[in-house]
RNA sequence: GGGCGGGUGGUGGAAUGGCAGACACACAUGCCUUAGGAGCAUGGGCCGAAAGGCGUGAGGGUUCGAAUCCCUCCCCGCCCACCA
């Protein structure tokens, strides 16, 4: 009896000759083919949970492959080490950020080797490391240099009371109070470093370099929010110029009301005296929410007229000027013309406020209704509609009966509003809302087209009916009258109407011609708006790369020489509860002299958003203690660009973008030759709790790495990771389903050391069979590896192990087709299970090591089929079944098939309509019953 | 509200126009065993004694043939969310 399979004591052991034999060592080698395989770096949490296995070691499987594909693979590893988690144990538990971070370094280094990935160890980078930010303050003052960085007022989450900004995740709750004090917090503007990754936004939307997931592409694409349209500026009546963005020109002769964010800078000087105080209160109000509820979609249209006016330049229509908090001062210029006709904020905030609105485009569905109050006409219309064809639904009201009617269409629009002109009534009058927008009256016909129409209209209404008083706008007076809810706005292109010699332009040219048009008058101009906002890195944090920024009283903004650096964080600091930056209050540290005039200075105290460091690791990894640039230009040339690079998606809008951004810079500065970081990108699923939910500690639904290791060996949590579902959607773990692994492993362990208790058993299938089988397997195996797919592959590789346990009881066990089999599937069990499988081939007596073999080949006549399982159907039904030598001609198959046994009571009476053969599938034989 | 995924046995999943349920878990029965939370063998979508029928969220369509393609709807997940 052979001995057990002892994933501790082997995985020790191997793990331990690895390192010492520098297995995996990195190497310029210039004759091999260079892979850079990464992976994103982890966060030194403290502990290495599952979701790094996740992200690892099918990571890990698919490098080994690459290297066994005879490609020299770079497969680096490090720590994204600086960050506020670290500042937070600071404060809670009295340990300085430093040997919190670097003693979680150490225990997560010891856990990731007992993964038994093949790191590049001797490259490994830490960000918090002085020799690493240093050179992200370098890259700071090349930014700098080149106009990339620049420092802004900008609103920041601030505590009146702790007296300190804070995070988006400091702030909690509805009422958006201080995490620690529960004061509410608000918006204050700060000076905050910004880099100018909007300066990038065009080429950013560019992915016709890299081959990554749609999703991907799409979140980048809809996040960077390209929109084209036109600046346009208004005066007011002061004469203030005000630009607005609007992606609509065709609809500015329907502009009511002008609307300016909260904070725009011409608030000040446009509000009048009298409207002061409430303007004041609004704005502190906006002030107090964050963009994330000011964009929320509930929320009612608030805002404030604050006295003035503006005249619309395509018409002078003088419109009154507002603000609100649905306007952001971030996008576009900061100011609305306000188009109520057609854009659904700005409807709903002139029906609230009372705003006139005046339709400029025609509906292209060709839809208008008119309703018919009661006691509006002379009651022969009914009579007089019926006998013109045009349909009508009569409603009962208290007052009489009110007419419904739907129109479809120029002509029957027209042959209406003459008929119901006839009819009206002294006094009265009927409407026809949708298209045409008249409101017909017995002395006449008024059209919805400007402003004082709109009043003249109103004005007749309201003396023709008392009730009518209460509306102050004629839209208003439409809107409660529910047959007409749907029809009053619309957002669709359409031809322009009420809109002078613009009007009857059609839809498709409408934006382009008033655009040139608004050149040619100088009115505005062609604008690109894009919802992609420069990039705030300044963190008022400890834990962070300082920015290397000097305040001098007579220099001004002075950056720090390049031969200073790095800027050196300092250690002797205290922490106050208050979570205030104690940089700030490190006098040694902001004390400094300017390096231009040699007089005292100021150092800035905020350190940077660590998503800076991570935007440039995968260069760092290259030659981490390189001291004469970011990284060896030398070695950089044989790796770059990445090949591959793996991670999960959350991080599509954030780090993906940003490291692209800094990628684009780094090439206009001449340090790389390519324009996009890495060219492949894979993303993984969540590994999820046994119960479906996400692992939380709150939910008590963590599985521990380490226990799991310690049970089944690392070989099986690493295949069991990969056998859950397909990598790229998770899925919940099982704390059963690991048994079926460990089993599977103990399996091969079995079939390659163990005596079978039997060795006469018939054999099922011959030598070339078995070579057969061992060439199809490697095939589907490599192509499910190329694919990312190691669910089926596993599943592959134990179909093949369940066969290879019968053919071991037969007399093949001693051919050499059974050796074969045996070292493919040790080879292809590699990259997945690295330790058994390097225990299994030294006991084979093969040379050290597995992992330097080279994947199996297949030979491509052998992976055919010889003979196929072909169904038969009848009319889509299956029949009978037969086995017949693959690639048979069609009119063979036919053949074969038609005179079945199994077949003929069905085709008893029955004429052959047609007979489908699917190669190596299937024959469907349909018939109908013979006359 | 918008965008992108997804819905298949008791469970995780396989099959992306051609025999639905590979592989595995759990389960059941049997063998072995002093014992079994080890190992081995056998079984299984559902209904039915069988023949056969039904079956991939619901309904419709295209096709010789649909889990797969198209239309309508329901449910779940993720991302974005007043971007003018």
């Amino acid at each position: 009896m052979a001995e057990r399979y002892n994933p501790t004591e082997i995985e020790a052991r191997w793990q331990r000759r690895w390192e010492e034999s520098g297995l995996y060592r990195t190497v310029e080698d210039p004759s091999r083919p260079k892979f850079y395989f990464l992976t994103m770096l982890p966060y030194p949490s403290g502990d290495l949970h599952l979701g790094h296995w996740y992200a690892m070691a099918p990571s890990d499987a698919k490098a080994r492959y690459l290297r066994m594909r005879g490609y020299n693979v770079f497969f680096p590893i490090g720590f994204d080490a600086f960050g506020l988690p670290a500042e937070n144990a600071a404060i809670r538990h009295g340990i300085h950020p430093k040997i919190w971070t670097y003693e979680n370094i150490a225990r997560m280094r010891r856990q990731l080797r007992s993964m038994g990935a093949m790191w590049a160890w001797d490259r490994e980078a830490i960000t918090s490391d002085l020799e690493y930010y240093r050179w992200t303050q370098w890259f700071f003052l090349q930014f700098y240099k080149r106009g990339l960085a620049y420092r802004k007022y900008a609103p920041v989450d601030f505590c009146p009371k702790c007296n300190t900004t804070l995070a988006r995740e400091q702030v909690w709750g509805e009422d958006r109070h201080c995490e620690r004090c529960g004061t509410p917090v608000i918006r204050k503007e700060l000076e905050q470093w910004f880099f100018k990754i909007t300066a990038y936004a065009e080429e950013l939307l560019d992915f016709s370099q890299i081959d990554w997931p749609e999703r991907v592409r799409t979140m980048q694409t809809n996040w960077i929010g390209r929109s084209e349209g036109a600046n346009v500026v208004f005066r007011s009546e002061t004469g203030e110029a005000i630009e607005v963005f609007t992606t609509r020109p065709d609809t500015l002769w329907g502009a009511t009301f002008m609307v300016l964010a909260p904070e725009h800078p011409l608030v000040e000087k446009l509000t009048a005296a009298e409207h002061r105080e409430e303007v004041a209160a609004y704005q502190y109000q906006a002030a107090r929410q964050s963009e994330i509820e000011r964009l929320s979609t509930e929320k009612e249209k608030t805002g404030v007229f604050i006295g003035a006016y503006a005249i619309n330049p395509v018409n002078g229509e003088r419109i009154p000027i507002w603000i609100a908090d649905y306007v952001m001062m971030t996008y576009g210029t900061g100011a609305i013309m306000g188009v109520p006709a057609h854009d659904e904020r700005d409807f709903l905030f002139a029906l609230k406020h009372g705003l006139p609105i005046i339709p400029v485009i025609d509906r292209p569905d060709g839809r208008a209704r008119s309703y018919v109050r009661p006691g509006a006409t002379r009651p022969e219309l009914e009579e007089t509609l019926e006998r013109a064809g045009i349909p009508f639904v009569v409603e009962e009201e208290p007052a009489g009966k009110a007419l419904c009617v739907a129109l479809q269409g120029e002509e029957a629009l027209d042959n209406y509003v003459n008929i119901v002109q006839a009819h009206i009534l002294p006094g009265q009058w009927v409407e026809v809302v949708g298209r045409g927008w008249h409101f017909l009256f017995a002395e006449g016909r008024w059209t919805l087209d400007s402003l004082k129409a709109e009043q003249e209209i109103l004005a007749r209404c309201r003396a023709g009916r008392p009730e009518m008083q209460k509306y102050r706008t004629v839209m208003e007076m439409l809107y409660d009258i529910p047959f007409y809810r749907d029809i009053l706005f619309h957002a669709e292109y359409g031809p322009m109407i009420h809109s002078g010699r613009f009007s009857g332009t059609p839809g498709e040219e409408a934006v382009r011609r008033v655009t040139a048009w608004l050149e040619e008058e100088g009115l505005g101009r062609f604008a690109i708006a894009y919802r992609l906002r420069d990039w705030l890195i300044s963190r008022q944090r400890y834990w962070g790369a300082p920015i290397p920024i000097i305040y001098c009283p007579r220099c001004g903004t002075v950056p720090v020489p390049e031969e200073d650096l790095p800027v050196l964080l300092p250690e002797d600091v205290d922490f106050l509860p208050t979570g205030e930056s104690p940089l700030k209050f490190h006098e040694g540290f902001r004390r400094t002299t300017c390096p231009q005039c040699g007089g005292p200075a100021e150092r800035e105290t905020d350190t940077m958003d660590t998503f800076v460091c991570s935007s440039w690791y995968q260069y760092r990894y290259l030659s981490p203690r390189y001291d004469q640039g970011p990284f060896d230009p030398e070695v950089a040339r044989y790796w770059l660009p990445v090949d591959q690079y793996t991670g999960g998606v959350e991080h599509a809008t954030m780090h993906l973008i940003y490291t692209r951004f800094f990628t684009k810079v780094l090439r206009d500065m001449g340090l790389v030759w390519f324009d996009e970081p890495m060219l492949r990108l894979f993303n993984q699923g969540t590994i999820l709790g046994e119960d479906g939910e996400k692992m939380s500690k709150s939910r008590g639904n963590v599985v521990a790495p380490d226990d799991l290791v310690e049970k089944y060996g690392a070989d099986t949590v690493r295949c069991f990771l990969m056998f859950i579902g397909p990598w790229e959607e998770g899925g919940p773990w099982s704390s059963q389903g690991i048994e079926g692994i460990y089993r599977f492993l103990n399996r091969v362990w079995t079939l390659v050391l163990e005596e079978p208790e039997r060795k006469d058993r018939p054999a099922e299938m011959g030598e070339e069979a078995l070579r057969r089988l061992v060439h199809r397997t490697i095939k589907v195996v490599t192509a499910d590896m190329e694919a990312f797919h190691f669910n089926t592959l596993l599943a592959r590789l134990m179909e093949f192990t369940n066969a290879l346990m019968k053919v071991r009881e037969t007399p093949l066990r001693t051919s050499a087709a059974w050796d074969e089999a045996v070292e493919s599937l040790l080879l292809m069990l590699a990259p997945l299970a690295p330790h058994i499988t390097e225990e299994l081939w030294a006991r084979l007596g093969r040379p050290y090591s597995i992992h330097e073999q080279s994947w199996p080949a297949y030979d491509e006549a052998l992976a055919a089929l010889e003979e196929v399982d072909v169904a038969v159907q009848v009319n889509g039904r299956v029949r009978a079944q037969m086995r017949i030598p693959a690639d048979l001609p069609e009119e063979e198959v036919r053949l074969r098939a038609l005179v079945l046994e199994r077949l003929q009571p069905y085709l008893a009476g029955q004429e052959i309509v047609r007979v489908i053969v699917v190669p190596n599938r299937l024959v469907n034989i349909v018939v109908r019953p013979a006359r």
